[in-house]
DNA sequence: CAGACACTTATTGTATGCAATCGGTGTCTG
DNA sequence: CAGACACCGATTGCATACAATAAGTGTCTG
């Protein structure tokens, strides 16, 4: 099956997976060739990942001196989750309408596999119930624009909320405020959905502040050599 | 300053005006090559190009047969129209609290140059000015994420507000709505910019229907043969 | 020593050729 | 005549070579 895709498309999937996780930490300058030859591919397949991601927000290109992995600014930080959150609650009250008893269940499998993955420590996997309980809610809101926005949206936060769970404890606070979207999905109580989202948002804001403080200190004294 | 832009760029802008301005109609199917040949480029930029517009959806890729420009269904249009609509309704109820007299005064401006552009019949300019309107709010919202997605979205739906404005009558329905979005704005009242906004979109959604269905079967008549 | 200038080098931008793949077409066979 | 099969052409996918450009570096000069 992955013998079928493309260079490119693996490339892309590679470089993406490697941003995410915090491989690449910002600051990480990319070029062409040396992502060319670290993966023993042709420039060409490279240049075309690189320019998807870079459209996606996930690097930045930088003229005649290659692509920057950057991270945003505690105010871009909360921008972006503000307004994910705003277009989310869209589509979470969307949703409501038309959720089925089998995406229902689906969310609940998840909460409980989440559970299970906390315990067990698996933080990759933590990270990919989070993205997953958030899409097959944009699923259930049955419109294509709205999902492919969420998606797209969600991918750019994917790095900080990936850093969030690996904080001892915080990955437990946000399974909470899963539970509870559940449940107010579940009782179609639009403004409760509302207020878990805003709050699940709000943390996620404040504790990623702290986190970058530390991640910028940190960088800050490696850099005094 | 044209002379700067490299060649990917001029391709793809030159690519995009001709889908938005419809000389690409429904079921054109390009090709890299002959793209290329036609703007005597090698296929290398015409490709990267290509692959953005893919990604921003206004091209669909068909495994090796080309990329297609396609039409949207009724049903999508409804979805797309209706889904920027709610995201714009969160940018301009942000706009509220943060827009400038400056900023005012531009969609005034704005506003009179429609009325000129109309009576005139430059549907290019009223197109355009159209666009300006819309972008001078989501520029008010302060917020990259949502000017970013409304962006993205407005780029979507231009294709279709522009055969709306070849209609005569449609272009000045669309700047009534207009002047009462503006209007709400000045009295920064929500209520009335969401029913506005409501307003604007149902409307474009409704008259796009006839028109498309009209489109199709033209279509459908000139392919007898 | 400071500033400008030329040179080197690293990097992206573009062209081109070849490989792989898929669809269509025509032919062969039963 | 129908169905399978092989071949051909069109198209994208990838590799590679070359061009253009800009940044950095070292040197020369006042």
């Amino acid at each position: 099956m992955k013998k079928k895709m493309s260079l490119r498309q693996k490339v892309y999937t590679s470089l993406k997976q490697d941003i995410i996780s915090g491989k690449f930490k910002a600051g990480t300058r990319l070029t062409e060739n040396f992502i060319a030859d670290s993966l023993n591919v042709s420039r060409t397949p490279v240049r075309e990942a690189l320019q998807k991601l870079t459209q996606e927000k996930l690097l930045t290109a930088i003229p005649k001196a290659g692509y920057l992995v950057e991270d945003l600014s505690d105010s871009d930080i909360k921008d972006l989750f503000e307004s994910r959150m705003q277009i989310e609650r869209i589509a979470f009250q969307n949703a409501v309408g038309h959720i089925t008893l089998d995406e229902l269940k689906t969310l609940d499998d998840n909460l409980e596999k989440t559970k299970a993955a906390i315990k067990s420590k698996d933080n990759f996997k933590v990270t990919e119930l989070d993205i997953e309980f958030h899409e097959i809610i944009y699923k259930a809101a049955r419109s294509k624009t709205l999902f492919r926005v969420c998606k797209n949206l969600s991918d750019l936060t994917v790095k900080y909320r990936h850093r969030l769970n690996l904080v001892s404890g915080l990955s437990n606070e946000s399974l909470k405020h899963h539970v509870t979207i559940y449940q107010a999905i579940l009782a179609k109580d639009n403004m409760k959905i509302s207020q878990a989202l805003e709050l699940h948002s709000q943390q996620a804001v404040l504790h990623l502040f702290d986190i970058m403080k530390k991640l910028r200190s940190d960088a800050f004294h490696q850099e005094d050599f």
